[in-house]
DNA sequence: CTGAAAGCGCTTACAG
DNA sequence: CTGAAAGCGCTTACAG
């Protein structure tokens, strides 16, 4: 690999100084503007472009934002990392700096990954995600002041530092009103884990909504439990086994909504006609299954461009929620109040058939 | 943000010089074992590493493997984005380095962007993915002597560099195969983009299969045109609208296959009951949709390892083919001489709802 | 095996 | 507005 152009190199063919080029790039105003317009074009000329390292090791910056990989595994999170990535990214390259990759074992070893990054000035700043209860990580780089964002709470009261989230609640109580436009009087609620705070959140946003629409929002109508992702089709098992069973089902995630899809292909109901279904992350997947998925989008975008803001922000902490954005799809958007007319809309998917 | 402990404090507290403290992080072998011991527990206590920066001005590297982020589109190769990079990351960290992120045009412009990161001395080597017919980086690269290898080829005869792919052919055929031995005799292809070497590639895959088993592959059963991953639908009607249309639909990508999907509901047919369908890339959504999809699995895990050995591999331009894995799932797995049985199929279906 | 010194390529007071 | 100088924190010949 060519060596790269120098300073030094730019100010003998320039026949200036090198604080004179230093100055032409980080301070063109101490120039004469006659000066500054020769030394930029040599700089031009040569394509000269300051050395990371070398102008990182006298500003004691890396330009380097880090963002730990999470972890592989179906749903919630990880179904919009492209898209989260490539926003932080971009808004990090508007600041001039670069994002750096790394991973970390999610317990308390991971603190070492941290330790060593910042003992190497690797990083200028750190960028969380997979935050979890009682994460301690926060508070480790607080300590230590280190700059960085949380992309998702730690659910304590004493969390520390700038984060930003998506309001679960919110997002939830948005699906189940536009539920409840189309006619639904029965919506039950499809939720993981039940101890984790991002299900109670998204849950509460259902049952809120549903005490405001006036409708049933007991235990009954709330099936919560087994793997993060898997196992829809059960907790859909278990409500549409009762006596008057949900006619809309509100997923915590686009994998349990799809669980539900499961449970009703082999039950042959169709999610949209016989029972609604709405999801959460629009996915992938929400967008490409038949009948395309209902779902929550999460402002991946905008929430980027926050956490780049925040990072460097001398602020008292901020924490900031996003609402998600409903994406109806043909699985809520029927009209419940046609479900007794569903045989011709059956005919009608029979035609639709393109030849 | 607490200053990082110096290799000048370490020497000062160790009361050794600073060369005998770097000797002891680089060239310990050139050390008195006693002296090695003593220092290596100053540099614990202290928690000391070499700054990053400093050491990569002296040695000239920057320690930064450089990726470009592809641009967010459905299907083909974003699919697996988050496991190609987290293989990638953890590849690449294993040889002490990190992956830097970075966004550049698709275009020739984009170029700009590499040689920004270079002048700068940013990354010290680059991995390639999102590859084009005629891709100039690659050349561009080459005449730089910048280390780089590519992830996809360029389909020219003049490929330079290092290079790692899919077997798109192979992993089609080992589909068609699959489908073969469940009887199927009319197997048709799905594809976008009549053009892209990828798609040529999966399609002779298909027709090889096909006429080792003895299969029409004749362009009859071939499907091809539309956007990129969406249109599945209308090339399915496309085939099965023919007199004696195929009773298997193999698709370049899964975005199609469940393109397909959609046009089987709406003909009330079943995937993996009426009509097979296979996808490629085994996307998050195989897994979730019903019935699952059978698809082909890039080993991301591989290449991600291989793509970082050849990085730092001075040998002659190495390209090399990767075969993808045959996930089965219901969407062809259902033996298809069971087609005149489907209905008890069908009421085995209807009883396996969990209650 | 160790110590004193040069230099990687910048930025930034400092004196002119 | 410009020039000579120090120093960021390392690594690595070089002489002892």
């Amino acid at each position: 690999m060519a060596r790269a152009t120098t300073l030094a190199e730019v100010s003998a063919r320039a026949g200036v100084s090198r604080q004179t080029v230093s100055n032409a790039l980080n301070a063109p105003h101490k120039l004469h503007p006659e000066t500054l317009r020769h030394v930029r074009t040599v700089i031009d000329e040569l394509g000269y472009r300051p050395d990371t390292r070398a102008r990182g090791l006298r500003t004691r910056s890396s330009g380097l934002v880090g963002y730990c990989l999470p972890p592989h595994h179906l749903g919630s999170v990880n179904v919009f990392l492209d898209e989260f990535l490539r926003a932080l990214t971009s808004e990090v390259e508007r600041s001039g700096r670069h994002v750096l990759l790394f991973t970390a074992p999610p317990d308390d070893d991971g603190l070492g990954v941290y330790a060593d990054l910042l003992a190497r000035s690797t990083v200028d700043a750190l960028v969380l995600s997979e935050t979890r209860v009682g994460d301690p990580r926060h508070e480790w780089l607080a300590e230590r002041d280190v700059p960085f964002v949380s992309f998702g709470r730690t659910w304590t009261g004493s969390q520390v530092g700038h984060w930003v989230d998506v309001d679960g609640a919110r997002g939830i109580a948005q699906g189940v009103r536009h539920l409840v436009s189309h006619g639904h009087q029965r919506i039950g609620f499809l939720g993981p884990h039940e101890q984790t705070p991002v299900t109670e959140d998204r849950a509460r946003g259902w049952r809120e909504a549903c005490h405001e629409a006036g409708l049933d929002a007991s235990d009954r109508f709330l099936a919560i439990g087994g793997e993060n992702h898997v196992g829809g089709d059960h907790l859909a098992a278990k409500l549409l086994d009762l006596p008057h069973p949900p006619t809309a089902l509100v997923a915590a995630n686009d994998a349990l909504a799809l669980g539900a899809y499961k449970l009703l292909a082999a039950r042959d109901l169709r999610p949209g006609v016989d029972v609604a279904v709405t999801g959460f992350d629009d996915s992938p997947s929400a967008a490409v299954v038949t009948p395309g998925l209902t779902s929550l989008r999460q402002p991946v975008d905008h929430i980027a461009t926050r956490v780049v803001e925040l990072l460097s922000s001398d602020s008292e902490p901020v924490g900031e929620l996003f609402e998600p954005e409903l994406v109806i799809r043909s699985s809520s958007s029927q009209c419940h109040s046609d479900r007794t007319t569903a045989n011709s809309v059956t005919a009608d998917r029979r035609t639709s058939g393109r030849g």
